[in-house]
This record gives C-alpha cells, structure tokens and sequence, in this order.
RNA sequence: CGGGGCGUAGCGCAGCCUGGUAGCGCGUUUGCUUGGGGUGCAAAAGGUCUGGGGUUCAAAUCCCCACGCUCCGACCA
C-alpha cells in the first residue's frame, strides 16, 4: 500500500472516497428518501432506528448544520452544547419523567444512580439559566445546541424519519416577560424561515400542538409530501393551517328545532353488537345517528366522551378542553366499573361520572346509544332530556369536509412531515427550576419566560430528498449537496483528458466549489447513471470527443440537455451558476 | 402493547410443503473484452443456513423455546 499522496491527488476522486452505491432497491426501505440515502451511500443501517453517516451523507449534513448555525447566530442564539446523559432527578422535577417515561431510554451507572438519554434539554436548559441567569440586565437570553438525541420510538421508521438517535438543534429562549418571550418567539419564527428555504425546502407553518412539553402556543414547520407521518388541515380559502392535532373546526350551524318532540327512552336488544357499524346496520341507521361514547381516564379519573357516531374523539383537544395533565382511553376494567355493562354499550343516559361532548351535538334529538346494560342500546335518546352534560367542547378529529374556525372556507387534509417546532411555553419549566431574576425595578425575583424551538436535523436532511428527487435519483439543491459539481473523467486513458479534469478541479475547488471526480474504470453509463443518483447539481463530463473540440459538456441535475462549454469557461460557467442557484436559495 | 410476516454469502432472494451434495442474481477479486446511459465472456473468493433444545441413521427443511428484524394497528417532539 503506497502511503505517500501526491499532492495533486488530495481532492476528491471516487475511487477514494467510500461512496457504495446499490444499484438494487433495498428491501428495508420504504419511501423514495429513504430508497434514495441507501443506493446513493448516504447512510447504512445499523439496527431498527440507528443509522450511520457515510461521508457522503455526513458532508450533507453538516452542510444543513452550517446554515442553522449561521441563521441561529444571526438571530442572536448562543451556542452551547449540554450532555446527553442526564441524572433521572432533573426530570422528576419538572414531572416528565411521569408523562414522558416510556419514550425514554433509562440507564444506572455503577453507582446505582438512574440517568436518562435526553429526548430533549428543557430540563437541563432551564436548570442551567437558573444558575447563570440572575439579573434582568442578562435578558433576553437564547441558547441553543446541535446535539444527538434519544428516543425509545415503539417503531422507528423511514430511515432518518424516525430514528431511536437522532441529531437536533434545539434552542431555547429566556425573557423578563410574555411580551419580550413573544420577540423571542418571533425571531426563531423567522429564523426557521430562513433556514428552511436556504436549506431548498417549502416549508409551511402550522398551528400544532404542544403535546407533553407543555405551554400554550406553537407552530410546526411541515414539509409537504405524501410519504409525511403528520395530517395536517389547511383551508381552502384562507391562511388557517394546523396539524390534524390540534385543528379547529367551526360550530356548526344551529340545529332546526325538532319538528316533533322525541319519543320516549326506549330499550332495544343488541346482541353483541359492540362497534358503531354493527349498531347501525343491525338498526338500519347511519353511523351519525348514534351517539359514541367514550370512557376516558382524565387525571386519574373517569369520564365519558360523547362524539358523533361517524366521527373520532381526538385526545389532545380533549385534555386542552379540560384542562387535564393527563388523557388516555380507559381500560376495560374501568369501562365496566364506570358503565356497569361490558365494552360497547356504553351510553350517556344514566351515568354518574361527568359526561363531555362535542359541541356538534349540542341540542341532539333522537338518537342512539348504548343503554349501559349489555346487549342493549337505546333509542330516541334526547341529550338534554336523557342525560347530564357537564360541558360542551370541540372534541372531534377534523377532517377534509369540515368547516373552517376562522372564514366561511372549507377545510382540507394534506401530509407533511415535521421538520421544525417553535413553542412559547411560559414558565412550566422556569417554575419548577426556579429561574428567576431581579428585575430593574428590584423587589422579589421574577419567574423567567421561556420558549422552545427544535429542527430535527437529520430528519430535515432526508425531507429535502423527499421533496428533491426524480426516477434517476436525488437532486440536491446547491446549499446541501455534499458535492457541488460532479466531474466525470470519462477516459481515463486518455491523458489530456486526464490533464484537462486536473486542472478542472483544481480550479473549482479553489473557487470554494466542492467537487468530486469520478476516476473510477468503469463505462460511461455506470457514472452518468451513479452521477445522477447521488445529485451533485452539476455534472462536468470531460471525455475525449469533446475534448478534441476543446470542450467539456456541463449539465445542470434536472436539466434534459447539457451544454457544450469551453474548456477555459467551465470554471466561470460553473461558478456563475452555482452562485446565482445559491442566491435564489437566500432569497 | 395487540395482530401478521421474515431470519440462508456483503445486498436482494430461491431451496423448506415432500428430511439425504447449499443454490441464483447483484456486488467483490483476476484476466480478456467493451468504451457516451448500469457491456460481454471466463475464472475465483465468500456460508456456525439467527441461537439453543428435541425428533431422526440423517435437519436449512419437521417440533419446541429464545433472540433479532419487519409490516399493520394503538401511541408519539
């Protein structure tokens, strides 16, 4: 093995540089992104959820950690880095290692001492502007870090999409009040604008949930792409966009008084009839004439959930409704002590736990129900007669169809994938870690507001691909691509070719171009095809036909046709349009 | 956590039902060939058939257990 590299050989040639591409689609694979990052030897798997970076895959990614760090810093963010690894007590203290638990992996060290791997640093953030943070004259104050996280996915999936370890920037702000928390919000807002558009990507904000981290307003930046894990309802005649999580819907119109008074209760025998379908065909009734009720567990506690018969309870909605820590569906043993019947005939008409339900069936009319007896429903059921509702609430699942909350518009269901979460999250953590400060105007410590923003960078990194790609391969925008022009010596035999790629690439990478030649032996069609499917924006082919009319032939990825370009002009050529590709990105 | 599927060469798979010599394609190595969209020919290397136990003269194959992966569902920044 020689180990002594001419100097001229320190650029990026392909036989040097451990780019493995599959010309077989891997079977682990399911969405084109994924399909792509494994045939291009971006990433290889290591186990469900664990996936290595290969240096392709790694230039491209730091390339996307450059321009969040460049856009953090820029909005004032400081960069620290925390540990990943931290004491279980952090997290009893703000009360997640409860509500968060299962998601994360838990460890002892030899000292017996419980760790957890961070899912994320509110805890060990607030706990560290607790100690650092005393005095006003040091706010506002944003942290931010790029760093691996932890979390125990019950199914990784899609590659980077949804790993046990991933990479995200997570930041997080500190403010005197909710008025400056808002500045803050709004800086990191428009910084992830920025970042998202430089890294190629649309992107589109949407009013999301804030789900276990807790606070009370955020925004999801979602991808939109059909291989997207989130449903996200937009309207179709103004801006409202929310995930499906947390979406609205408009009351609907006030329901024509009855015609006619509703019969009396009456009992109806339905054996073992425990789902809304078998209810409805066994009575000959659609779906919406029935009225679903749910046996939730609240803070401990049972209550029951009434919904339309054709339309699903959403929890998170129903916990905001409530005001609750915690919502989960009851287990049957519980169902069967609330309701004294077995599960799936549960009803509103005398029950003794609170009754919710959604506002849609404010003033409902003979409908159906269980009887909370088994075997048994009832109908004629009037809500406001027959039973006792403690509250009406927006409880439902949007869906395409529905009602926009804010116009008259009507509202659609389209997947994105989430690539980036600002929160405003008040002072739940500030609380619990006492992070206070003395205020100009002195008097008692003050509680800090804070604010939390995360991108999953990795996941960011695959979205691109998702939604930058064609049959042949990836097409990676300039600011991300690991290469920038790829440059095929087409005949390595032949030396002024050879001569010609030389200097080529010598003076591309001096003008800052990353470039990569392909020197392998192989035949034209294996580097064009290998070229496309690992997407440099810029392919060069230096081959001994145009060569001998002093040319070389330039395409653009994406473009159907390449040029004819001087040789002595292929440098400029390439760097005018790498710039003004470049420029097109940060707007 | 509930329901399915799969573990055989680096990757993708056949063989298993009906027990008896472990195979194919891609990739890799070598030689020749070809030389502008994954060329063709030839040769070679590469296997504890996921692990353990059982049945049998004999197990990749049949039975039991474990582990790993994966898909659907529920859950999730």
């Amino acid at each position: 093995m020689q180990h002594s590299v001419p100097i001229q050989e320190l650029f990026m040639r392909w036989t040097r540089s451990l780019i493995n591409t599959l010309r077989e689609e891997p079977q682990e694979a399911e969405i084109a992104s994924h399909k792509l990052m494994l045939r291009a030897g971006l990433i290889r798997r290591l186990g469900g959820g664990l996936y290595t970076f290969l240096p392709l895959g790694l230039r491209a990614l730091r390339k996307v950690e450059r321009i969040i760090r460049e856009e953090m810093n820029r909005a004032g963010a400081l960069e620290i880095l925390m540990p990943a690894l931290q004491p279980a007590e952090l997290w009893e203290q703000s009360g997640r290692l409860e509500t968060m638990g299962p998601g994360m992996f838990r460890l002892r060290d030899r000292g017996d001492r419980t760790m957890v791997l961070g899912p994320t640093h509110e805890e060990v953030v607030t706990d560290l502007a607790a100690r650092e943070i005393n005095s006003y004259r040091q706010l506002p104050c944003t942290l931010y870090q790029i760093q691996t996280k932890f979390r125990d996915e019950i199914r990784p999936r899609f590659g980077l999409m949804r790993a046990k370890e991933f990479i995200m920037k997570d930041a997080y702000s500190f403010d005197v009040s909710l008025d400056a928390a808002d500045v803050s919000y709004q800086a990191m807002y428009d910084a992830y604008v920025r970042i998202f558009a430089r890294c190629g990507l649309k992107t589109r904000p949407v009013e999301a949930d804030t789900g276990d981290i807790g606070g009370n307003w955020s925004h999801e930046f979602m991808v939109m792409a059909e291989a997207g894990e989130d449903a996200i309802i937009l309207c179709d005649s103004c801006a409202y966009a929310a995930n499906q999580e947390r979406a609205e819907r408009r009351p609907a119109e006030s329901a024509p008084a009855p015609s006619a008074p509703t019969p009396p209760l009456e009992e109806v025998a339905t054996p073992d009839t425990r789902t809304i379908e078998a209810v409805a065909a066994f009575l000959g009734c659609p779906a919406s004439q029935l009225v679903k009720t749910i046996i939730c567990v609240v803070d401990g506690k049972p209550v029951a959930v009434l919904v339309d018969g054709d339309r699903e309870l959403n929890l998170p909605k129903l916990r905001r409704a409530l005001g609750a820590r915690s919502v989960e569906l009851a287990d049957d043993e519980v169902i069967v002590k609330a309701t004294g019947a077995p599960v799936g005939f549960a009803g509103p008409a005398g029950l003794t736990i609170p009754v919710y339900a959604d506002q849609a069936l404010r003033g409902a009319t003979d409908r159906v129900s269980g009887a909370n007896r088994a075997d048994t429903h009832v109908r004629h059921l009037d809500l406001e007669r027959d039973a006792k509702i403690a509250a009406y609430h927006d409880l439902v699942v949007v869906d395409a169809g529905d009602g926009c909350p804010r116009c008259r518009g009507t509202l659609g269901v389209k997947r994105g994938i989430e690539v980036g979460h600002v929160f405003k999250l008040g002072t739940k953590y500030t609380q619990a870690f006492g992070a206070r400060f003395l205020s100009e105007q002195g008097g008692a410590a003050e509680t800090m507001v804070m604010g939390c923003y995360g991108i999953g960078v990795t996941r960011t990194l695959q979205a691109v691909i998702e939604q930058s790609r064609d049959d042949d391969g990836i097409i990676w925008p300039v600011s991300v691509a690991p290469y920038v022009v790829a440059l095929l010596l087409l005949d390595p035999r032949d030396a002024a070719v050879c001569e010609t790629v030389r200097q080529l690439e010598a003076e591309l990478e001096a003008r800052g171009l990353d470039v990569l030649v392909d020197d392998r032996d192989e035949r034209p069609g294996v580097k064009f095809k290998d070229a496309d499917l690992i997407g440099a924006p810029f392919r060069v082919v230096a081959g001994s036909k145009a060569l001998a009319r002093g040319c070389v032939e330039i395409r653009s990825r994406g473009a159907r046709a390449s040029e004819l370009v001087p040789v002595g002009e292929a440098v400029e050529w390439l760097e005018q349009h790498y710039r003004e590709a470049l420029q097109a990105l940060n707007g």
